[in-house]
DNA sequence: ATTGAGATTGAGATTCAATCTCAATTAAGG
DNA sequence: CCTTAATTGAGATTGAATCTCAATCTCAAT
């Protein structure tokens, strides 16, 4: 929590850009809202709070999030981006429902050995992985 | 490749729809232009061989192969779907090179293995999957 | 405090993929 | 030939995401 606010602040600091109070408080709002969050959802929640950032700001301010490495931009195949905070938290991978939309986040060391090895026999040097499931949740099969 | 077109004939018989020479002539350019392609692909070969069809007809079309399970749907991370030929191919996995835009299939029993516990694990009746692995390829890193 | 260079912001315009609308056309069975 | 339902295409529309640009803010150096 604090710890993603001081790895932006420096991330910021590095590029010599401002730690500016938009930037805050679209940052404390990934935070404190758990779970993946689409721009809407910030922008709802921010505007309640009469916090609220215009659009393009809170565009920019993923950009730098994503970049930094605190925040994941991930597709649950609804045609648009979410987002959710990585730092803290154990990288894993989504099952959608698509009936009700439900997702479920899963890892495997398996998964992630197999990762390696692939990319070490095509020397791919990799940066990010996703792998998604799509299918019916208990409830909906 | 004829497989491909009586399996998508058979598919729009039982859903009582037409296999149109639009249908067929969208259908071809998959089979003859082998890997990934996107529409405006798609657009443009039709357009240059005098057998265009409408973009809307197009995307219709393409609606229809995915569903039919002869094409699929695949996000190389470009903003835009890319489609590849299901239908006579190996289930396989995509490194994309975000310098070059090369990309590498690959293709894993392990993965696959891990994908099925998983599902099982969390009673989840998958339809299909999506691993994307970004990076940098052996020339670009 | 003041200034100035450069970063930041927001409102609205713009882009671009994808979808939708609807009138005109076509296919196929009776 | 007639009817019904499917199909098509041109252009409008949607919606996410990005861009523009004038106004504002920040902060270090005076």
């Amino acid at each position: 929590m604090t710890k993603a606010v001081e790895s932006f602040a420096k991330y910021l600091e590095a590029k010599k850009l401002k730690f500016t109070n938009e930037r805050k408080v679209v940052l404390q709002e990934i935070l404190h809202h758990r779970g993946h969050l689409e721009v809407e959802d910030l922008l709802y929640s921010l505007r309640r709070k009469k916090k609220s950032s215009s659009r393009a700001t809170v565009y920019r301010t993923l950009e730098l999030l994503v970049d930094s490495g605190i925040v994941r931009k991930v597709d649950l195949g609804h045609g648009h981006s979410h987002y959710e905070l990585v730092l803290g938290h154990a990288h894993h991978e989504h099952m959608i429902c698509l009936k009700c939309g439900k997702v479920i986040e899963f890892s495997d060391k398996g998964i992630e050995r197999f990762c390696k090895e692939q990319c070490e026999q095509n020397q791919f040097r990799p940066t990010s992985h996703y792998f998604q499931i799509f299918g019916y949740c208990k409830d909906c099969k």
